[in-house]
DNA sequence: AATGAATGAGCCTTCATTCAT
DNA sequence: AATGAATGAAGGCTCATTCAT
């Protein structure tokens, strides 16, 4: 009997080399045999498991979202009251980690690609969806026009995030601030 | 009368290709030769006035911004109230020919490039913060944070624009109200 | 009773996907893996029972001269007469088992691989040689230069079969017919 | 101004470097880099000057064929009896050329690709076509039955260049020794 | 007996770039 | 001013083959 079960570990690290391969590059301009090099592995068999660059690609992506999602999911059980989970969702979304290079890399390539790429454009619309699926839900005790409140809150925090990860001026805490601050707004906290 | 050289139409026409051809390919993955055919020209001849491919896409990024920028002043000129010079500014940046699908490419591939090319990541810095001092300056007569404010606006048109772009459920329309929806808040829209 | 090794059952196995692969295909272009898969097993066990791939292709090869001299013995043992041995030759070459898409390919290759391959080489040259002796003994009591007549015979029967096996108009039948005149001819039917 | 006109002669050359390829290396298994080296170029030119393999391998046969046919018109134009023409496509059929290395495996592989290539197909089916056309031209005046002797004739011509191509016992002067035979007894010489 | 795992070698193709004219 | 000609470098992908289990 051969050596078993490898597949999952193998898809995993060319995952994982990916992320960090375009990370290290600052581009999306990577090689599948850089990548497959930073995995340990030939080339050839990157491609039989995965079957293309594409393939490879698209993984590394969704995996970047499930890490994104697999954050607010923790945040929001942690969350006790609606603003708590409004809240949670903001932080979640500036995270550390959501700021690693590789992971701005990659978010950015998202759009970029999206435009052209269906899939792509498919997980980013999901990704969107989801966040406005709960900030409406956060904010439906708290607002009057929850739809249109979750609807300006999430494009600010995407806003702030393309700010943040340029580097300028705005900083992770900076940004979570001002998000925040336009929670305050739309909920209308009188201090 | 001098004999105009050759040399700036030469550019200005491989500039525009540039932008048609992303815009038609849906990507920034356009050959110098695709540029350089649909400039009516050979690519031996692109190179001769670019010297390189990277500098004939950073001239037609720059283009961009400036077609940006030109937008931006004529609605500013207009504008005759503090906060008509607000949505003046909300307004620049959901022009139609904002969503072209050569802008959007081009813009998408500008934040993707940020993380790596240095200059590229100077040209997005400097639109935000011509943005950022735009804001400030409509705002200051009208709210009592401007600066903050000012923060806040940048970022959400960033992000609704994104969001627009992107072609899911947010039109150019709606993400334009759902920024001036913004601005009525944070200036309180009691006038 | 010693229990049957799987040897055999595998290697034939194996030339049959062999066959059946190249005639799906249309080409000869099929990998190793395809006719391992074809043949439920896995390339590796392929290349184990036969030592790699020209081994494969070649024992295929084989198999296909095989089944064609048993077609050629079958009916010969039916004939009569002389004619009739003749008849019998003919018939067998333009069976419809000649025709099945994987032996016309395998069929075609052969010759084209002759050129290079020795072995492949000697096997047709071996199929010829056979049919000329057939064609010969049946031929001796019939015409005064049996000999001649065989190899004229020979030789047209190969060359119905390229033309009927590159589907042009020439048929099976129409192939067979144009066969038999020549054989008329040959030994000169006053009929 | 660059030097100009090297289209043409690249695509020459490349033409004569498969050929020649093929017949030196016995297979249609040459890469698109041998057959640039060996006709002074890079790889990168010939993909430029063709646009891919296929279409250079295409080519090949074509000049094949095309060199088949200018003999046999130089042929035809120098016959002046029926029986001359006739004679004149058996000639043509088997001159010193046609079994050159080069020439032979091409026109084998020819065969085993038009099971698969369409345009292979349509080319071999022209070939046979023009070379029926021309036998029943030549025959007419000749046999009672032109048509079905020009089939005879043609299927025999081809089966026996097979032969002679394997490289067996069958010469090319024996060979064309039996097509004349069988042309003898088609027409009826009674000698 | 059998197979999943793994790879090295190689092929086709693309493209930015240079150069001679 | 302009371009056809030409290439080196590289990338994605395939596949026969080997090996450990």
């Amino acid at each position: 009997m051969p050596k078993l079960g490898m597949e999952p570990i193998r898809r995993d690290a060319l995952v994982r080399a990916t992320i960090a391969e375009i990370g290290a590059a600052g581009t999306l301009d990577v090689t599948v045999s850089q990548i497959a090099r930073r995995a340990g592995m030939s080339s050839a068999l990157a491609h039989h498991y995965f079957g293309g660059k594409d393939q490879i690609f698209f993984a590394a992506m969704r995996h970047i979202l499930r890490g994104f999602r697999q954050e607010v999911v923790t945040a929001l059980r942690a969350a006790r009251t609606p603003r708590g989970r409004a809240e949670a969702l903001i932080d979640a979304s500036f995270t550390a980690s959501s700021f690693d290079p590789a992971t701005i890399v990659a978010w950015m390539t998202l759009y970029a690609q999206a435009a052209t790429n269906r899939e792509t454009n498919r997980l980013l619309r999901l990704y969107q969806m989801r966040l406005h699926g709960n900030l409406r839900h956060a904010l439906r005790p708290l607002s009057a026009t929850p739809d249109a409140d979750a609807a300006m809150l999430g494009a600010l925090i995407d806003g702030l995030y393309l700010r943040a990860a340029l580097g300028g001026g705005t900083t992770a805490e900076a940004a979570k601030a001002t998000a925040l601050r336009a929670l305050d707004h739309l909920i209308g906290v009188r201090s």
